[in-house]
DNA sequence: TTGACACATGCCTATATAGGAATATGATTT
DNA sequence: AAATCATATTCCTATATAGGCATGTGTCAA
């Protein structure tokens, strides 16, 4: 088998960085396709595609407006990706890896006597 | 071109889903290849294919014991992959998507009066 | 040193991209 | 109706998968 399709799931989309910067772009607000072809320095059709994928996985919903057609973003298929990468934060934002070691150190200090700074 | 490649970064890592079904077992402890073939229920050489794949991304770490090879979590290349998405918390844990709406139909209400029903 | 065990790597194939260029569709203006 | 603007779609190609299968490499035991 092939990789799973760009188009199978918000963490398959994301994993481009356009698409992403599209999202936070669009996280300032509505914009039709020509604002984000200016503010990317991409090709329309480029930016229509990626549009296309974002909007299957439901990340953009778009509105027309005239000739021009405006896309919003709707975060909620991100939901799934931040509720698995949340239970990690522990791995960056303090040492759990040196948990071990630490608190093997401080039963070791207790059998004697105990100071424990860090 | 082609897409990015898997190894590109934590992003594309992890947008396999066997590939965070491992970071989640090794979330536990230390494990070596063969343990992670039996919960996994797949393949032994695919198993050390993404196992390379997450390696190569710095999300697991290797370490010899005797003929077994146990693989360690290391959470750090998750912390982009949080940071980006923790932004969009708010389009999920309200409605903040729906509150352009409501504030337009509001000051429309306070203009004249309005029925609008959609 | 031969064998067994644990794991990694190589080879093969179908498949889905991302980007570039050209063109089609749709709405608006004149 | 014709021209124009805004956007979508199609065709093209190189590339990198993921899985299945076979085989290579390294370590320990007898």
């Amino acid at each position: 088998m092939a990789r799973a399709a760009t188009t199978a799931d918000a963490f398959n989309a994301v994993a481009e960085p356009r698409r992403r910067q599209i999202l936070d772009l669009l996280a300032g607000g509505e914009r039709p396709v020509n604002d984000l072809v200016a503010l990317l320095g991409l090709a329309q059709p480029q930016v229509s595609k990626h549009l296309r994928v974002l909007r299957e996985v439901g990340l953009v919903e778009v509105r027309g407006d005239g000739r021009r057609r405006m896309y919003r973003l709707n975060g909620n298929p991100l939901k799934p990706i931040h509720d698995w990468v949340k239970n990690y934060e522990q791995s960056w934002s303090q040492r759990f890896d040196r948990l071990d070691a630490v608190l093997a150190e401080l039963s070791e200090r207790e059998q004697g006597d105990g100071g424990s700074d860090e």
